[in-house]
DNA sequence: GCGGGTTTATTCATATATGAATATTATAGT
DNA sequence: ACTATAATATTCATATATGAATAAACCCGC
């Protein structure tokens, strides 16, 4: 039997714990179906991530922009670019309006590369929208929206 | 105005794939939060996983053990028990039933440092308990489930 | 009993991530 | 204009993770 509602939303710090854990597995599966669809094109997930935003903003981002919107400290952007450049995927160009700065373009085999990483990325979304329902969408965006 | 429930279930593999980032995003600052709360008892989050399933299983476990339980490749636990052991919080026997393996067992101090442990993340799990209301808490449930 | 395949842990090379230390350049306050 | 402070990228040490290669020990079928 069930316990009532009222009762189910209180005391169940435990269940909870449970479900905390649960949330991390998850994304850790995620991330290994992204990684996996990525690799047959040659791509990580930090890389394509990377790609991605030089992409979409169309110019060139300085690494600090870059570490900024992937909310990560600028020694792994330094890095994460130089194996991007060995790649062949980016470019390091210097920036006129600041000599210290130094911004990162996406070469042609980078967009390239960038647009067959998120073909794969969108397999991988719809395998994730088929286990979702209608319903539980909603509210696994007011759960997600709370943790930010 | 929002569109009809049959429509916001149909079509919407681009919010479909905002909400797998948002759940990839979610679980690292859940992550970030744990890894901050034990920091202050000097632990990791992977080093607390470890003593984890050591204190739960209640004997020595073979590094192999170690790895399934935790989801890892074995030479991840190598280091991660040389790290342990650095520490103090763990000590590698040898197996007296099977020569190659290796079990790890847990010190007096590593019990201390895992219940320590265990606090910390019990202030986490409440902080996420508050954030999700009861109704949730069911379809989180279930989206979760269908991510093994 | 032994030879071949399996399982054990380790080591190595590598990728990703953090944070501290450093050097260079910009900028503010005086 | 000069100095103090801040911001830039890089380097270094370290932690976590993977996968390949290795060596030792196990076990099965013969």
């Amino acid at each position: 039997m069930n316990k009532p509602a009222k009762l189910r939303s209180v005391n169940s710090s435990a269940a909870d714990g449970q479900m905390m854990y649960s949330l991390v597995r998850a994304a850790h599966v995620l991330e290994s179906r992204l990684e996996e669809a990525l690799e047959e094109v040659g791509l990580s997930l930090a890389k394509f991530g990377a790609l991605s935003h030089l992409v979409k903003e169309g110019e060139p981002l300085s690494l600090s922009e870059c570490a900024m919107k992937m909310t990560c400290v600028r020694s792994n952007v330094t890095q994460l670019v130089d194996r991007l450049e060995a790649d062949g995927l980016v470019r390091r160009v210097e920036d006129p309006e600041d000599r210290r700065a130094v911004r990162a373009v996406v070469t042609a085999l980078g967009k390239e590369r960038h647009a067959a990483g998120a073909r794969q990325v969108e397999k991988v979304q719809a395998e994730f929208a088929k286990t979702i329902s209608g319903t539980d969408r909603n509210a696994l965006e007011r759960v997600l929206s709370a943790l930010r």
